[in-house]
DNA sequence: CCTACCGATCGGTAGG
DNA sequence: CCTACCGATCGGTAGG
């Protein structure tokens, strides 16, 4: 589908860094989204992004340096929107218990709300270069920090469950992320509903 | 490292099922899924396991028919066992909130006791065929069905917290799960302490 | 279980 | 953003 090229304007590189330019880096990175989630990493070629576009291969290269760019620039989204989310949440005017609450409804809801890219982040980012896999871990650890610190705080002052926090901490989050896996859109739930049913679940626990 | 060839006997197509040839199999699954986990099932070649172990590609085809089969052993092997073990505590003569205790203890310590193979698993059992992924994916639904079907009848029954029943079980199996994303031997933890810790934060909650 | 080798795929580049 | 093309990798096979 959408095999036909585009009669339009030549870019040229004079427009390389132009609106018109920013666009076409959108709809390549959100077409290799796509792509990745589907088929994963090597098994989508530079061409089968290309033709799904409606151009052929070196035209991702006028735009991006190479393959691991696509995947480094959806990988590099992600984290940093869940980054942001999270840090405006824990400095918050609330008692720890309430924030942690908001955080794991916020954190379901931007993984379902960004369902390809973040799948492609959990299932495709090991692929990276050492390099670049490392400055995503670090920022993925400053992520995990912010709430492993707010967890510790709070079983201090008696809020929270007194286990490891580093256990506390990544099976929380891993609790929520994990809605990636399994979450439909045509389902009986909305990802709004999921996230407060999730996050309640966890809070509350499953014994009556 | 051990890069040596055996000088050892020939096995020769008369031994092609002996217990030698069993033994060859498990040790280049073994082999395979420590590849496969370290650097995924597409960046690692079938000369790179031949090499790891001291022979040559072709060798493995001795013992199995292709690549995607070492993956779908390995997958196969990892469903079919999660599988018996929560067959076994289900049926129990327990209140249900303690089997689901311990289907969630149980289920922790099955993943980081295999944490190659349970890796393995889950990052790389979307490159299989449709067809096999297909097999893979009925065997788990019928573990996650298992489970569904004790919360639903604990929710009845008054002793479970009363969410979605397919929202509370993928979410406390993912919480479970996800411990093969962050879980190392090394730390201060072993592999029954996290999966205690991991099963009493689900339960309980995590607000006091 | 080895040597030798083929065919296909694919990321990337030249040159415009 | 296109045509043409190269080089390397790699799964798989022949033939022993």
């Amino acid at each position: 589908m959408a095999r036909q090229r585009q009669a339009a304007r030549r870019p040229g590189p004079g427009n390389g860094s132009g609106p018109a330019a920013e666009d076409r880096r959108r709809q390549i990175l959100s077409v290799a989204t796509a792509l990745f989630r589907e088929h994963g990493y090597h098994t989508t070629s530079l061409d089968d992004i290309a033709n799904e576009i409606g151009f052929t291969k070196p035209a991702i290269y006028y735009y991006f340096n190479g393959k691991e760019d696509l995947l480094y620039a959806i990988v590099e989204v992600v984290v940093d929107e869940a980054l942001r989310r999270m840090r405006a949440i824990v400095v918050r005017d609330q008692p720890i218990v309430d924030r942690l609450h908001a955080l794991l409804v916020e954190n379901t809801r931007v993984v379902l709300e960004n369902l390809d890219a973040n799948t492609v982040f959990y299932n495709e980012r090991g692929l990276l270069s050492p390099a670049r896999e490392r400055q995503i871990r670090d920022r993925e650890r400053e992520y995990t920090q912010l709430v492993r610190d707010l967890y510790v705080a709070g079983v201090e002052k008696g809020e929270l469950l007194d286990v490891d926090p580093t256990v506390a901490t990544s099976t929380l989050l891993g609790a929520s992320i994990w809605a990636y896996r399994w979450f439909t859109a045509d389902g009986p739930l909305s990802s709004d509903e999921v996230a407060e049913q999730v996050a309640e679940l966890l809070m509350a626990g499953y014994r009556r």
